[in-house]
Formats: structure tokens, sequence, C-alpha cells
DNA sequence: AGTCAGTTGCACACTGGTGTGCAATCTAGG
DNA sequence: CCTAGATTGCACACCAGTGTGCAACTGACT
């Protein structure tokens, strides 16, 4: 019998995953996923919302930490973001909950969460615009969230087309965030 | 009475922003907000599916329409792009089914209805890759729906934030599709 | 006045998902 | 070897949404 830390990891972890695909699955679908029986997820998470919102709560935990890692080198701030995405792309598919529980039906409750990585994301975006390497044609917060999302809209087709790359992710998210091509495609070769 | 024409004209407008809003509403969120009784809905439409196909082939032959009408035009494929923004704009939700519908359970049958748009979005997008307006970071199909999305993102973020507006949206989407600052600024504001 | 298509209201069967209860079964650790 | 906590396997009640059947109603058009 796995220790309990660990089943519940686990369900985390898969559930991460399977949300990220369809965030209306049901808790079979995840249980299943997991190797486990319906009622063990249950054990774990009361309801379906207390899953969800930990996962939000982890995915957020996760994010952050990246964020905060990326940060931390003194660099300028177009740099740092394809830094980011460098460091997410390997598991994108963990990160895109963010994306697809947003438009679930617990929206309200997630984006209390969510607000920290959000805040993150512009606080970054905002740097940039302030040094002059990002672009001003949206407010911070809603540049970062696009940002964010173009990268996981990449990802996703790079899944069936093997020409589409890491490199595209950044480059096409760099020039979202107003960085000029050159700049944009040196970046993204390093 | 209505005619029959009207009230299934109505149907299909108003599941147009009720499903765009949210791709899992029900039969019966659509029937009151279209001011009609769930038993007429089926009248028109026997099953969820039928209305969901409907409901794309009706947007897809609108857009369709929308893109033959400013590639008629003759000047360069960026320019053409900021004028598809500028008329879409006005009724940006009503198209913003094509990205929710993707991700509903019909995925599979939705997908054959919508290759038209998205054949024309990428030929638009060839077109400026092949005279050197547009980038190449990514396959003309992919960037043309990312640039797609991009436009409905801010116009999401527009319907809270009154400094983000349809020049935002054309910028930005410039910008994703590989067009230099200047010249997208100076697209949107025209 | 009569007809006919469209609409309504209600009842119904069915499905799939949620959440709970409980007894039986494991298995790691003392 | 024994126990305690975790997991399993069913059972169940419950709900929301789908799709159908049918009789009654409405109003336009002849």
């Amino acid at each position: 019998m796995p220790s309990p830390r660990t089943t519940r990891t686990r369900i985390l972890d898969v559930a991460l995953d399977v949300l990220g695909q369809d965030p209306d699955a049901s808790m079979a679908d995840v249980a299943t996923a997991a190797g486990v029986v319906r009622r063990t997820v249950y054990g774990h998470f009361p309801s379906r919302t207390d899953l969800v919102l930990a996962l939000a709560e982890q995915a957020a935990t996760e994010l952050q930490g990246i964020l905060a890692e990326v940060a931390a080198v003194d660099r300028a701030a177009d740099a740092t973001w394809a830094d980011f995405v460098a460091h997410i792309w390997p598991v994108a598919r963990r990160y895109r909950v963010l994306l697809a529980l947003r438009r679930s039906e617990h929206g309200a409750g997630i984006h209390a969460l969510l607000a920290p990585v959000d805040q993150a994301l512009a606080d970054l975006v905002r740097r940039g615009q302030d040094d002059g390497t990002l672009g001003r044609h949206l407010p911070a917060l809603v540049l970062g969230q696009l940002a964010y999302a173009t990268v996981f809209t990449v990802a996703e087709t790079a899944l069936t087309d093997d020409t589409v790359t890491v490199a595209s992710a950044t480059t096409t998210s760099l020039l979202v965030l107003g960085v000029p091509t050159a700049r944009a495609e040196e970046l993204a070769r390093a």
C-alpha cells in the first residue's frame, strides 16, 4: 500500500495533465489515469472543487517558483522571459491548467489562487516596459497573460508538427511582447 | 406567431453568443436566451450536436465572407489583416465560437466545418510570408490561428478595460504575425 | 369559420456524473 | 504476527441535462 502522501501527490500530478487537457474530465477519468479507484480520490479530495482548487494552488506555487528563479538573474526583461519559456517548455502541458481552469465553472474561486502568478507575470512585463525592452501596446497584466497563452498554443501544435520547437515558442511570445524581430530570434537561439 | 425561419435564425443567433461564452451551456440556456421554450429548440435542432454544427457552419460561412471581402482589395497582406480585424471587431463575440467550440466534445465534427476558414486564414498569412510583410517564425496555418485567437483574447479584456481598443487588438495581432512595430502601429491607426 | 404550421407546457425515460456509506482487503511498520 | 491507516469494491441517493411524446394553444392565411 503506497503511502498516503505519495498517492495524493500522484493524483494531483496526473490531474494536472488530465484536467489540463479537458477541464470537464470526470473524477473517474482522473482516478483511472492515476491508477486508483474513484473512491480513493474522494478520500483525498472531498469534492471535485477541492481537487480543482488544490490543483490551481499547486500549479501556482510551482510557477511562482520558476518565475522567481528566472527573475533572480540580473538581465533585461526580454532575456528573462526567454529563460522562463525555456524552463516551462519541457513540461508545458502541466502548466496548461492555468488557462484551462480559468474558463471552467470554478473560474471565480480560481482567480484568487492564480492572482500571485498573474502579478509576477505582470511585474516582469512591467519591468520590461519600463526599461524599454518590451512594448506598451497593452497593459502589463494583459500582455503577460497573452504571452503566456501564446507559449501554450504553440506548444500544442508542436505535439503534431515537429518543425515547431521551443525556439518558435520563444520567438513568437517575444514578438507578442513587442520585442523586435532580430532581438527575439537572437534570444530564442540561446 | 413568428415565422419559422425567423425563430430558427434567432436561436442560431443567440446560440452564437451563449455558446461562445460557455461552450457547455445547456439547451435550456440557449432557449431562454432566445425567448423560447426548450421544446422549440429541439423542434429546429433534433440534438445538441445538430445545433452546434449548424452554428459552426454559420460562423464559418460568415467569416469566409468577410475574409473574401477584405482579400478582394489589392494591398499588402498586413494591411488586409488590419482590415480584417476592423471588420470582425464590432461583433467579435459572435466569432469567438470558433475558438470555444474546437475545445468542446464535438471537436472532431467541427474541424471539417472550420477547415475552409483555417485555409482562408492560412492563405492570407502565406501570401504575407511570400511578399515578406509577415514573419516565418511559424507555419502559416498555425500563425493564422494564433493571430486570430489573439484578437479575441484582447477583445475580451476590452470589455472591462476601456483603454484597450481595436487599435490594441490590431497592433498586437500584427506583432504576432511578425510585422515590425512601427508598421503595425501605423496600420492600427488607419 | 376552418385549417395548418409553429409553438407551448408538461410528463416521461434515460444517461452520466457527483458524493456517501460501509464492509472487506491489503500492507508497511512496530 | 498484529494492527492501524490506506485502499478497494459495491451499494446507494441525487441531480442536471438530453431527447421524446402528446395534447392544447395561437395566430396567420384562405
